[in-house]
DNA sequence: CCTGCAAATGTTATAATGTTTCAAAAATTG
DNA sequence: CAATTTTTGAAACATTATAACATTTGCAGG
C-alpha cells in the first residue's frame, strides 16, 4: 500500500477520503459485497471526519442532508463496513473510524489522543505477536486483540490547544 | 502478594472473596479513602461474580437485597473503586471486574473468553514495556492502555459447554 | 419479461447504558 | 456544636444500541 499521512499532520484531506473509498469499492468488488449508496456514503462521512465518529453523529448528518434515516440504518451500514474491515470500533469512545490498512491482515491498536481526538491506527506486527503470545503462554486462544492506548499525540505535547 | 486463583480453576471462591475485599480495606484505609457500605457491597458483589458485571447487573442485585438504588449510586459507586485501582472497566464489555492486583502498579490487559465469560487479568510488565515503546516510537506519549483480548480460555478449547 | 427469492432498507418502538441536577443526610473539621 | 465537605437519594434525562416487522430493491431462473 502506498504511504498515508497521519491523521495529526497537514494532509490532502480529500485526495486521503478518495483513495479509502476507492480502496473499499476494490475490497467489496473482490468479495462480492454491495458496497451500496448508504453504505459508501457512511464510509465516506467516517473517513471525512478523520476522528472517531458516533453512530448518532452519522445519523445527524445523513439528516442533515437529507436522508432521514432511523439508527438501524446507521448501524447495519457500520455492522457491514465492520464485517468486510472497512471501519473500526473503538469500544472506549463507543465511535467508529476508518480501517487505515483494509485489506491487510492485521491487529487493531489504536493511539488516541485525548487532547485533539485525533487517532492513529498503529500497525506493528512484532508487537501483535508479543501480545498473541503472552495470551498463549497463559494457555488462552486469542482470536480478537483490541489495544486503545489513550495518551498525548505529538502535536499535542507541551502544547494546550488544538481541536 | 499471595498467589491467586485463577478464575476458570476450582478454588475456594469465598475465600478468594474475603481477601479481595480484605486488601480493598487495607488499601482504602492507606490512603484515607472510604470505603462505605454501598461502595464494598459492590465491590463485593462484583467479586462473587467472577465475571465481568454490568452497572445494571449491580443494580438488579442491590435491589433484589432490598436497597433500592438508581443508577447514579451504582455508577458513583464504581466511580469510585474505579480511582482506587478496586476494579476495571472493560469497556469492549461495558462491565466491570475486580483488580487481582489492587495496590501494585500495572497495565490493564485482559483474557476474555468468549464461551463462558471469565475474564483473567494478565500480569505481563514485558508487554506493558513493549506496548509503551511501540506508542512511543510514533511520538506518542502514553497514558491510559487498555489491552482486551477475546479468545478461547484453556478450558473450553476443545470442549463447548461451560457456564 | 416477470416471477419469486434473498438481500437491503424503512419504520416504530424499545432496551441497555450512562449522566445531570438538585435535595437530603452523614461524616469530618474546627 | 456549628460549619463544611463528602456521600447518598431521587427524578429526570441523554446516549448508545437492538428488536420486530413491513417494504423495497436487486437479481436468478423460468
Amino acid at each position: 500500500m502506498s504511504e498515508r499521512a497521519l491523521p495529526y499532520r497537514p494532509h490532502n484531506h480529500q485526495a486521503c477520503v478518495s483513495q479509502a473509498l476507492s480502496e473499499a469499492r476494490s475490497i467489496c468488488r473482490d468479495q462480492n459485497a454491495r458496497l451500496t449508496p448508504i453504505r459508501e456514503r457512511v464510509l465516506e462521512l467516517i473517513w471525512q471526519s478523520h476522528k472517531p465518529l458516533g453512530a448518532y453523529d452519522i445519523l445527524g448528518m445523513l439528516g442533515a442532508e437529507g436522508h432521514n434515516a432511523a439508527p438501524p440504518t446507521v448501524y447495519r451500514a457500520l455492522d457491514f463496513l465492520l464485517q468486510y474491515g472497512l471501519v473500526h470500533r473503538i469500544s472506549s469512545l463507543n465511535a467508529f473510524i476508518g480501517c487505515a490498512h483494509a485489506g491487510e491482515y492485521h491487529r487493531e491498536m489504536f493511539l488516541i489522543c485525548r487532547q485533539c481526538g485525533n487517532v492513529l491506527e498503529l500497525a506493528a506486527p512484532a508487537l501483535s505477536k508479543s501480545i498473541e503470545s503472552s495470551a498463549k503462554t497463559e494457555g488462552f486462544l486469542p482470536e480478537d486483540i483490541t489495544l486503545e492506548i489513550a495518551g498525548l499525540c505529538p502535536r499535542c505535547q507541551g502544547d494546550s490547544s488544538h481541536d
